[in-house]
DNA sequence: TTATTATGGTAATAGTTTGTTAATTATTAT
DNA sequence: ATAATAATTAACAAACTATTACCATAATAA
């Protein structure tokens, strides 16, 4: 299995990170994050990242000082590094390639930028983004359009109630749907079903989902969960 | 679990997404954002918005199109929808809210003018913007959606009395509640069950939980510590 | 059409978990 | 020390869910 890219974003101000944190994620990238030079380097060795963005100016050690340091550690020689600075600090941008760089981004960058850029450098340094599906539940698949579910590559067709029944619990893995509002939800609030409805629907997914997925929450509900 | 407010912006124009994005972000909304129908569609179904802003213009698919398109979605039936277009657009408006739209914003809107806007729109919706931090208590984290308590990381599958017993306590810590309270609270006024049930059931909860949370004030009742 | 199969629902019952009580022991306050 | 209150345990009852078999109906194929 091909690993997702694991990103280390190193900033002081904490809405920068979240900035690029969220935009990466976004991607389905693994986003890892320290708030200065020496949490990065203890960061770096744990988590062997594929790329490291690297803010310039940064109290106690700057970006290029971690960037050097960080390029003595074993294993983390060929990581990609990309510096991030704001506009106009020229000097640093020569002594960020100096010390081994491979790009080098203005703030402020719009989302869309900045995840071309990182794509393109990742792309440059022979990683592939494995995509991660994340309509992938724990290696169920539903395809609304299809109206199938897949498991384990294996193509499921499940009658409507009990795809309408999963693709309801499945719409927010680990919250409980209580009974009343599956009923509302998949039945109608109109028509009147008993309970053991329910149970012999979820009991029939079981069967075929295997016996984790749906969790029962005596006297609350059920709940889909990976 | 009081959630932070999601919601899901629309548009196919860069710039007016993220002065959207920008100013909600300001007053602690989660943003999301998606550049066409389908997009939106797809996030929808995954991270279950509380408010999705949709632009009526869009190619491919427009906003009343994919309005109608949520509304179908189970989960989504009751997702509040808000139009964003430009001004004198009429024949959209009428359109918009016969798909069940919420409210119709024109374009350009200022920013502090947008944001009462959706502020109303919210508290009409009955959606209030909870800033609690969910801030374990002391290694505990209790989860009402999912209706799970984490202690330590680790998944507690309380019983339902037990559950609601511990989120009374949990709800205000270090304030003491009486056995009258408590079974008022948690059993309802007209029932009647011994007091003892109650012993029983912090018993129970002292076991799993550990016995450093719930104190005993005697004569009293009991609190939630950490 | 008719036969066949798939689906959705019910009912009965078995099985499990949860809630409550009662009895006993331990603790605390006065 | 005594009385009041709480902790603990085990047993029992109640609540709730799982499972199975069965029937009606709808969809599908012959």
């Amino acid at each position: 299995m091909s690993d997702v890219v694991k990103i280390l974003l190193v900033d002081d101000e904490a809405d920068i990170l979240e900035f690029l944190s969220y935009n990466l994620k976004k991607e389905g990238y693994d986003i890892y994050t320290a708030t200065n030079g020496k949490q990065a380097i203890e960061m770096a060795k744990k988590v062997s990242p594929h790329l490291i963005i690297l803010d310039v100016m940064m109290p106690d050690m700057d970006g290029i000082e971690t960037c050097r340091e960080i390029r003595t550690l074993p294993g983390l020689k060929d990581v990609l590094i990309a510096f991030l600075t704001a506009r106009n600090e020229d000097y640093s941008q020569i002594a960020g390639f100096e010390v081994g760089a491979d790009d080098y981004i203005n703030k402020p960058i719009k989302p869309r930028v900045l995840v071309s850029r990182i794509k393109a450098l990742l792309r440059r340094g022979n990683i592939e983004q494995v995509v991660v599906d994340k309509s992938d539940l724990g290696g169920i698949k539903i395809d609304r359009e299809g109206f199938v579910v897949v498991k384990d590559g294996k193509a499921l067709n499940l009658p409507k109630k009990e795809f309408e029944l999963l693709e309801l619990l499945a719409s927010k893995p680990g919250k409980v749907f209580t009974r009343e509002v599956i009923l509302d939800s998949v039945w109608g609030g109109d028509v009147v079903v008993g309970d053991r409805t329910i149970d012999v629907h979820v009991r029939k997914l079981r069967e075929k989902l295997g016996d984790d997925y749906i969790k029962t929450v005596k006297g609350v509900g059920y709940k889909f969960e990976f």
